[in-house]
DNA sequence: TGACCTCGAGCTCC
DNA sequence: CTCGAGGTCA
């Protein structure tokens, strides 16, 4: 029999046994239609094997029966690991930003900043969402969102619908990724709003929100009469794919039935490049889809692997955006919000224009420099546009229309949430409400707990957290865990189906990797990567609790703010007050087991020159044993691994002394620690 | 059924 | 920052 929410553990032989059961009843209920249990206890069941899932993918098989429960089988939106990352690219906006992005290039390829003799492929950049497609030995296993980059949701049924995706692709074996844009042509978008206005149903806004909201139908059959089109244009992992250049990738995808675009162009020289981005500005209005820019992508693959990657985004691509939409409008009033550190945010509040496909009425202002900078006033009329086609940022002033007693903008001198003089530091460009006890920021450190990067507590939004602290039930992070179902229960908007989500939901957050608690403390200066590194480095909290700033900042990564930061917060009596709480309320962090090896750790490397192996190949290896790998010689640098041909990184070593390897040296390393 | 809430998509700026 | 979808509550 099963337990109440509330004293559910979520281990893994939890979640075995519960899944189990759900199997048997089921096997009771459709085979021998004789049902064991009523159906809101079964329906209890397996929302709470439904939360442990999505607390713990890596726990998840197949053919879980959370996934086939409820009629149709429905893997939708399950995370899905991309085997290979979807990164994003850089942007450039001019020539000149284009010929800077090409200098850099060449420099990554050990060439003259001056070299021009690039083969490019130039494509046009899609206004719709990126989806990765999985096929293994030539037979497609799933299609997934790009989400974070790394990892994705499953929409393999409604990707489906989209005209030209092969299902299966004979003769392939081994992993195969093929990456492409899902979008809404504008005719179908156009079609779409027509209908639904002679309906008096909602209109979409703009068609890349429309094919978002078509590829996140949990009915595939619904997202089949939206008329999603897709076009592909580059593989991840591709084993046993005959192709050295992305011109060969796209006629091979093309020859394998793949949707592929007719803009794209093979073209050599920076000249070229450019007037094939002029040509595609001028014919933007034409195209059958809304496109944001071109990508220029160099062409050999050999090249690419050469010039590898920074952390965000590869370097052998970029997005050369088309000019973005200016737009005039009223600068009504500033406030001021306070977040999770106490840090003053000012928000704009505009008068509402439709940019580029919505409406812009708010937008951040940063701190009190940047206002001052600007020179904004309450009354100016301002320019603003959409930056990177999302956020909405204020250009500029228009000074001729500025109302003649228009008064400087004067930054709060108090906290606008709970009336602290609030203070600002030398040399810092923010402004911060030193009280801990302040309402504001109680409300945002715990948004921040269970936000997603964090303890990802699923459904527990403001509304809720405004309502917690409101009614008193809870003041910090760790009064969440003593909830009971009916407090939940008893509060607006919320019934017992609500209360008993979050009950399982909290209770699954209880045994979060280590790092995500680590991260939702909200210490200065650690985010989601510090926060992993920390949790790699120390292993338990307990360590990381007795460590020292100068063993926190042994820590590859961190540096001595960093460590300052961290062992101020930890020392701090009411962070280990909230710690020893949330511990005594049955918080128990996964401890890192160690998934990567650590035969290298605390080693840095740097890569140089060209080698047998693609970069990535190299650094991810080097990775999962533990190591670093950085983009530039520091006297941090353990090692240096120089292919053929090593420039400037070798001549950095070699002043600051850092040992040189090359591949075989290297491989020796390898095996003298075993790895 | 409508109203409300939460989430994930686009992914820049500081 | 804004949008659309899905889930829950009333």
């Amino acid at each position: 029999m099963s337990q109440p929410a509330s004293q559910v553990s979520a281990t893994l032989e939890h979640y075995l046994a519960l899944r189990a059961e759900i199997e048997r009843h089921n096997r009771a209920y459709y085979e021998l239609d004789a049902p064991e249990i009523p159906d809101d206890e079964y329906d209890r069941l397996v929302r709470e094997l439904r939360a442990l899932e999505a607390a713990h993918p890596e726990w998840v098989a197949e053919n879980s029966p959370a996934q086939t429960v409820g009629g149709a089988p429905s893997s939708a939106f399950l995370p899905v690991e991309h085997p290979t990352p979807m990164t994003s690219l850089d942007n450039v906006f001019s020539d000149e930003e284009l010929a800077e992005w090409q200098e850099k290039l060449a420099r990554a390829l050990n060439l003259p900043p001056d070299h021009d003799g690039f083969t490019y492929t130039g494509e046009l950049k899609i206004d719709g969402l990126s989806v990765n497609l999985y096929y293994v030995d030539g037979v497609l296993q799933w299609a997934a969102t790009r989400g974070n980059g790394r990892v994705g949701e499953m929409v393999t049924e409604q990707v489906l619908t989209i005209p030209g995706i092969p299902r299966a692709l004979p003769g392939l074996t081994g992993e195969l990724e093929v990456r492409g844009e899902v979008y809404l042509s504008r005719a179908d978008f156009a079609a779409f709003n027509a209908r639904a206005e002679e309906l008096g149903l909602p209109l979409l806004k703009n068609p890349r929100n429309g094919a978002a909201g078509a590829l996140r139908q949990k009915d595939p059959e619904v997202t089949r009469t939206r008329h999603l089109k897709a076009l592909f244009y580059s593989l991840g992992k591709h084993d046993g794919v005959p192709v050295r250049t992305q011109g060969e990738v796209l006629a091979w995808l093309a020859e394998q039935g793949f949707p592929t675009s007719r803009y794209s162009e093979t073209f050599t020289g920076l000249q070229a490049a450019a007037d094939y981005h002029r040509r595609m500005t001028a014919q933007r209005a034409q195209f059958e889809f809304d496109a944001d820019g071109t990508v220029l992508k160099l062409d050999s693959l050999a090249l690419q692997a050469e010039a590898g990657s920074t952390s965000r985004a590869p370097r052998w691509a970029v997005a050369y955006k088309f000019p973005v939409e200016e737009v005039e409008t009223v600068l009504e009033s500033i406030t001021v919000n306070v977040g999770r550190t106490g840090k003053l945010a000012p928000l704009a509040h505009l008068s509402p224009r439709l940019i580029e496909g919505s409406t812009v009425s708010k937008a951040t202002l940063h701190n009190e420099d940047y206002i001052r900078d600007l020179d904004l006033r309450i009354g100016d009329t301002v320019v603003v546009r959409k930056s990177g086609g999302v956020i909405p940022q204020i250009m500029r002033v228009v000074l001729e229309k500025r109302p003649p007693d228009a008064a400087p903008y004067r930054f709060p001198t108090h906290c606008p949430e709970c009336g602290h003089e609030v203070v600002r530091a030398e040399g810092d460009a923010n402004t911060y409400c030193p009280n801990p006890a302040c309402p504001a920021q109680q409300f945002e450190r715990l948004r921040y707990f269970v936000s997603r990067g964090a303890m990802d507590v699923r459904g527990v939004g403001e509304k809720l957290i405004e309502q917690l602290l409101a009614t008193g039930l809870v003041h910090d992070a760790a009064d969440l865990y003593q909830l009971t179902a009916e407090q939940l229960a008893s509060l607006e908007r919320s019934g017992e189906k609500k209360a008993a989500n979050i009950l399982a939901q909290l209770e699954a957050s209880k045994t979060r990797p280590l790092w995500r608690l680590i991260n939702a403390l909200g210490i200065n200066h650690v985010g989601e990567r510090n926060a992993q590194a920390l949790a790699r480095a120390f292993g338990t909290l307990d360590a990381l609790l007795a460590a020292t700033p100068e063993s926190i900042e042994a820590v590859p990564g961190l540096g001595r703010t960093i460590a300052q930061s961290v062992s101020a917060a930890l020392a701090d009596p009411s962070m280990q007050d909230l710690i020893r709480r949330l511990r005594e309320r049955g918080l128990k962090p996964v401890e890192e087991t160690a998934p990567r090896g650590d035969a290298l750790a605390g080693l840095s490397f740097v890569l140089t020159g060209t080698l047998s192996r693609p970069r990535d190949e190299i650094k991810a290896r080097l990775e999962s044993a533990g190591a670093r790998v950085t983009g530039s010689v520091t006297k941090k640098t353990s090692y240096l691994i120089a292919g053929e041909e090593a420039g400037s990184k070798l001549d950095r070593a070699r002043e600051l002394g850092i040992p040189v390897l090359d591949e075989a040296g290297l491989g020796a390393l390898l095996e003298e620690r075993g790895v």
